[in-house]
DNA sequence: CAGCTTTTCGAAAACGTTTTCGATCAACGG
DNA sequence: CCGTTGATCGAAAACGTTTTCGAAAAGCTG
C-alpha cells in the first residue's frame, strides 16, 4: 500500500490532475501550490508509480539487453557487460537482461509484443545462431536494437563493433617484424563474423609483408572448453612447425599456450603466442599475453547512445567500428621492463 | 500501434472480459469459444501488455540486483551473477540490474517506491558500505529481499552465503599437512564480514595444530588494483618470512604471487599460495592457485528460490550457508598431475 | 411447464498515472 | 461597466489489462 498520486491530491485537497501537473512541469500552475505539492510529495515519500506512467505514456524508459546463457562464461563477453553497465549508469538508464533462449524464441517475443522494454540491446553475436533469429524477430516486431559487436552476414542493422580486420593486422605486423614468418593461426568457426575479419587481418599482413600464404598453419579451435590445446597439438605436429601463432582470442591463446609448456618448448623463444580481447586472465597468463586491447566501455556507452537516438526517432542504420590497441606483452617478446 | 486485447475482442464478436478469462483459465467459458480466442491470438499475433497486466495485478513477475558499479571489474562478482543468469533462467524470471550509486540511494528509492520489481537480491555485500544503507531502505519500503553474500553485521535479513570459515579452514589444513608452520594471511579490510569469518577459519586451524598465532603475519590489501603486491612485499621483509600465504581472495593471491617472482623466489619451493573463490584467472595463473571453490551456480539458484518465497508471503528469515570445495593446484603441491 | 441449477457471457470498476479541454475567476483595457 | 485576456485549476478520458458481479440462456427435475 505505497502512497499515490491520490493521497497527495487528498492530503493538499487538489485535484490529482493539478498534482501532477506540478510535479511534471506543466506551466499552468501557480507558483505556490507547486511547492506546496513539492513539500507534500517530500513529506509523504511519493514516487510515481513505473507502471502507471509507463502505460499511460507507452513507453518504459527500460532498455533490454538479450545474450545467450554462455555469455557469462565468457570473459570477452564480461567485458563488454562491463561496458554497458558504466554506460547505463552514465545514462540513468537500467538493464534489463534478457537470456535468450537457445532453441525457440517465444520468449523473446513474448518480450516484445508485451512491450517491456523501448530498445534492446544483443550482445554475443553468432554463437549458436541466437542472434540471428533474434535479430529478424525484432525487426519483424518493430523494436529499436543495437548490435554489441559485429552482426551476422551483411544484414542491414545497426552496430557497435571493434575493428577485427585491424587487431589482427597490428598484431601480425608485430609478429613479423619479430622475425617471424611461419606464422599459425587459430580459427575460431562458431564465431564466423569476428573469425572472418580477423583472419582477413592476418591475410592481409602476410601479403603486405610478401609472405606466402600457407593454409597448412590454418587450425581451428570451436567453442568448448580446451578446444585450444587441440588445435595447438596440431600445429605442433606440423612437418614444418610455425615459430609464432595468433589464435582468435586470448582463451584460445591461454589454451594454446599450455599445450606448448606441456610440450617442454619456450614461450616466446620457441614460440611466441598472441591472443584478442585482453581479457583479465591474459594478464595473469604465463607467460602474459600479447594481445588486442577492444575500448569495451566506449563501445558500450556508444552502443546506448545510438540505440536511444534510434528509439527517439532515427531511422539511419548507424554501422560503428571502433579503434584497437596492441598490448604486447611477454609471450612475443623476451625483454619487457 | 501492438495488437491488444480489444483487437481480439472485435475480431471474434466477444467481450473483453471473455477473451481475457479465456486466456487466463477461468472455468466460466465454453470450450468452444476458448479454442476460438486462442486461435485469433495466434493469428494476430497478440499478446498481452506487461505493462497493463502489472498494473491491474499490482505486481510485476521482475526481480531485481542491486550491485556496485564496480562488481564486473571482479571476477569473483562475476561468477556470482553468472549463477543469478543461470537460476533466473530456470525460474523463467528476467533479472533488472540496479546499479548502486555509491554515494546516495535516491535511485534505489526510487525503485522501490515506483513498484518497478517484486523483489530484489542484493550482491556485493559490504563494498563501499553500499549494501548497509541498500538494506535499510529496502526494509524500511518493505521490499522483499535477500542477500546473495554475506551481509553486514549480524542483521537480521535472509542471505545465502558460502561457508568461509570453513573454506579457509580447508586451505589452512591442507598447508600445515604440507608442513608449513609458518603462514601469513593477506586480509581484505574493505569486505569485513567476508574478511572476518575467513580470517577465523585462518585462526581456527592455527589453535587446532598448536601453532601460535602471531600478528606480524598478518597484513592487509585493500580493494585497490595490485595492492596485494604491497601487502606482499611487507611480509616477505619480515625478519622471519613465512613460509607459506594464505590471501582472502584470489585475485589478491595472484597480485602476492607476482611479487613472490620477481623476487626471483620459486612457488611453492620457497613460499606456498593460496586463494578463495576460484576464479577463472586463477586456473591460468602461474603457477595454477591452490584455492576455495564456491557453488555459485547453486548458491544463485537458491538465493532466487528464497525471494520468491518471501514474495510469496513467507516471512521468516533464511539463513543458508553452502559447503566450499578445496582445489589443490600447483602453487601449493609441486608433484600435481 | 414451473422452478431450479448450471453454464456462459458481458458490464463495469479498478489499477495509478498523464493529458486534453473546458470552466472559473481575477485582472485589464477601453 | 462590459468584453477580453491570462492565469489557474478540475473533470474526464485514456492507456490495456484483470476480476467481480449480475444477467441471460440453457439444462435439468419433478
Amino acid at each position: 500500500m505505497p502512497v499515490t498520486i491520490k493521497d497527495i491530491s487528498k492530503h493538499l485537497g487538489l485535484s490529482v490532475s493539478t498534482v501532477s501537473k506540478a510535479l511534471n512541469g506543466y506551466p499552468d500552475v501557480a507558483a505556490k501550490t507547486r511547492s506546496a505539492v513539492l513539500a507534500a510529495t517530500e513529506q509523504l515519500g511519493y514516487q510515481p508509480s513505473a507502471t502507471a506512467r509507463n502505460l499511460r505514456r507507452q513507453r518504459t524508459d527500460k532498455i533490454g539487453v538479450v545474450h545467450p546463457v554462455k555469455s557469462f562464461e565468457s570473459e570477452t563477453f564480461v567485458g563488454f557487460f562491463r561496458g554497458l553497465v558504466y554506460a547505463a549508469q552514465d545514462f540513468g538508464y537500467n538493464l534489463n537482461l534478457y537470456t535468450a533462449p537457445e532453441s525457440d524464441s517465444a520468449a523473446l517475443q513474448r518480450i516484445c509484443r508485451g512491450r517491456e522494454v523501448d530498445g534492446m540491446i544483443l550482445i554475443g553475436t553468432g554463437i549458436a545462431g541466437v542472434q540471428e533469429a533474434s535479430m529478424a524477430l525484432l525487426e519483424r516486431e518493430g523494436i529499436p536494437f543495437v548490435v554489441l559487436g559485429n552482426p551476422v552476414e551483411d544484414s542491414n542493422v545497426s552496430f557497435v563493433a571493434p575493428d577485427n580486420r585491424g587487431g589482427a593486422l597490428a598484431v601480425m605486423q608485430h609478429l613479423i617484424e619479430l622475425g617471424h614468418q611461419r606464422i599459425g593461426y587459430i580459427a575460431r568457426p562458431d564465431d564466423p563474423e569476428n573469425n572472418a575479419q580477423r583472419f582477413e587481418g592476418y591475410r592481409q599482413a602476410l601479403a603486405e609483408a610478401g609472405i606466402d600464404f600457407d593454409d597448412t598453419l590454418i587450425t581451428e579451435a570451436p567453442y568448448t572448453p580446451y578446444s585450444g590445446m587441440g588445435a595447438m597439438r596440431v600445429l605442433l605436429e606440423l612437418p614444418k612447425p610455425p615459430s609464432a601463432i595468433f589464435a582468435f582470442n586470448d582463451h584460445v591463446a591461454i589454451d594454446a599456450s599450455r599445450t606448448v609448456l606441456q610440450r617442454d618448448l619456450q614461450i616466446p623463444e620457441d614460440l611466441a603466442v598472441a591472443g584478442f580481447d585482453n581479457i583479465p586472465s591474459s594478464l595473469v597468463a604465463s607467460p602474459a599475453l600479447t594481445t588486442v586491447h577492444q575500448p569495451q566501455i566506449e563501445m558500450g556507452k556508444q552502443a546506448l547512445e545510438v540505440l536511444l537516438a534510434l528509439i527517439g526517432g532515427r531511422d539511419d542504420v548507424q554501422r560503428l567500428t571502433y579503434q584497437t590497441e596492441l598490448i604486447v606483452r611477454a609471450s612475443t617478446v623476451t625483454k619487457i621492463l
